[in-house]
DNA sequence: ATGATGCGTTAGTCATGACTTACCGTAAGC
DNA sequence: GCTTACGGTAAGTCATGACTAACGCATCAT
């Protein structure tokens, strides 16, 4: 699924955060991403699990190595989740502004 | 602290959402959210206390009763963090599906 | 002063999830 | 064929956090 909140709940985690950091730098393979970061390899299975299911990467076999990419449609949709409640939040408070004035 | 980490962190609660969906019309007192949402009110001042630290919200104290409304700050701060992070992973999405169209 | 309302806090329970170890399947190289 | 690298999966442990019930404190009304 590719709605924001399954995004922001994946987003939530910090490894999972370093992991996406690694990847906006370019594709990279699980082994690869395991050696830079302070967990297992598994763990870093798990966490490309999470973050493929809320549609925020890709994967694509390449021999016997998977190769992970950032999918930027995951993230435009947190994106526009944060904007459009941005916009609704700006507005309400603006709105509160004005009424404490006519008080 | 207002930075994107705590930010994010704070936004994967579904209920914490939720709180935030509701001020984002107006602001509210707890015992209003409270009726308004499928948790105790104890639950609810928790929630909100999380928001507060996170730089999410703001409280006034009214009477006995304590109002919240959102703090357009700690939006802005996970909004940067994104937009920082989509252009960035959106530069070496592009990048690579240049160099594979050259194969 | 007394009662009532509104909230924060504490203690304790329970579910979730992040992690590791061990294991299994698969593709490449000798 | 066999072995080796690579990665997903299963099982189990442990910490975190979301929640409720109970309590205490402050503010307003009578």
């Amino acid at each position: 699924m590719t709605n924001a909140s399954s995004g922001l709940a994946v987003l939530a985690d910090p490894t999972r955060r370093l992991i996406l950091e690694r990847l906006a730098d370019g594709p990279q393979a699980v082994g690869e991403l395991a050696r830079g970061l302070p967990v297992s390899r598994p763990a870093v299975s798990q966490h490309l699990q999470a973050l493929k299911s809320a549609g925020l990467v890709r994967d694509q076999a390449v021999g016997t190595r998977r190769v992970y990419q950032i999918d930027p449609a995951g993230l435009g949709a947190i994106r526009a989740w944060l904007d459009q409640f941005w916009d609704r939040a700006f507005d309400s408070f603006q709105a509160e502004v004005e009424s404490e004035k006519k008080e």
